[in-house]
DNA sequence: TAGAGCCTGCGG
DNA sequence: CCGCAGGCTCTA
């Protein structure tokens, strides 16, 4: 089993661990500089600009992408965890880990430190407020499904759209925003429909049990999410409690773990990806 | 719209 | 020691 990836749960936890930040002031920045995604330079000068000397007012969160707002500025800073990132509120004295590539340092010797050994996440800078969704990343991102209310006709009708299968539809990010990989597969095992299902193909109540399992599911990792932050230094620590609450993810070849099911857990590729379903309860 | 590419760690 | 892991962007 591996270590939780960051999704919409895991994104939550980290902005509720960078609460305590609220109300200081950043007093530098620091950059590796070495590229992150898509091997593009970190703008130095443009988190300088959003972020020195001013108090740090805000952490925000919308889908994977985390927003650090600042009082008195037209700009903020946007984060995104990519694959391995990691986004920790220090204090000064804390050694390094490796592959760190951006620090905020603040006011009461603290730092708040962007690692990412792979380099997928990126930190950016965006306008701020209203003005936000000019930031190429945030411009066509979708619903966020534990922020806002999300019906399972606004899915329905996003279902309907596409010839696209149904697990391709819960990754865009254009319609759900935070839903990944892991959280995908689980929810459409809760809502006993097949990932290869083609998304016009799913009734009105089946969207709605799919709209139900991805809230529950993104729910139920998120208060599990606040346990597996505390035990991250202790790196075992996540892998048992991951391995505990996922249900078909990573568990191809094993048992079906719905009640009487008693089929075996199938692992296909879908858009180059492991999706892990049960076939004999996830309806096709 | 499908597929390549980006990247490092780690499992086989 | 090769190849897989995967979120997102770009290209054909």
């Amino acid at each position: 089993m591996e270590a939780a990836l960051p999704e919409l749960p895991e994104v939550e936890t980290v902005r509720r661990t960078l609460e305590p930040a609220v109300g200081r002031r950043v007093l530098g920045v620091w950059t590796s500089g070495l590229p992150l995604r898509m091997s593009r330079p970190v703008d130095r000068i443009g988190l300088e600009r959003a972020a020195v000397g001013a108090v740090l007012g805000a952490v925000r969160r919308h889908g994977k992408y985390l927003m650090l707002e600042f009082e008195d500025r037209g700009e903020l800073v946007l984060v995104h965890l990519g694959m391995s990132g990691r986004l920790r509120l220090v204090q000064l004295r804390e050694p390094e880990v490796p592959h760190t590539h951006v620090v905020f340092a603040l006011d009461g010797a603290r730092q708040i430190r962007f690692s990412d050994p792979r380099r997928f996440g990126f930190v950016d800078v965006a306008p701020s407020g209203a003005r936000m969704r000019e930031h190429p990343a945030l411009a066509g991102l979708g619903r966020d499904p534990l922020l806002e209310r999300v019906g399972g006709s606004f899915l329905h009708e996003a279902l309907r759209r596409s010839r696209q299968v149904v697990k391709t539809i819960l990754l865009d990010q254009r319609i759900l925003a935070g839903v990944g990989n892991i959280y995908a597969c689980e929810a459409l095992w809760l809502a006993r429909i097949a990932p290869t299902v083609r998304g016009h193909k799913l009734s009105r109540a089946q969207s709605d049990e799919l709209m139900r399992a991805v809230r529950a599911v993104l729910r139920r990792a998120l208060t599990r999410g606040g346990t597996s932050l505390r035990d991250f230094v202790d790196a075992d620590g996540i892998e048992g409690e991951n391995a505990e609450y996922l249900r078909v993810y990573g568990r191809e070849g094993e048992p079906c773990l719905r009640r009487g099911c008693g089929g075996t857990i199938r692992r296909v590729v879908i858009q180059g990806r492991s999706t892990f379903y049960c076939p004999r309860c996830q309806r096709r």
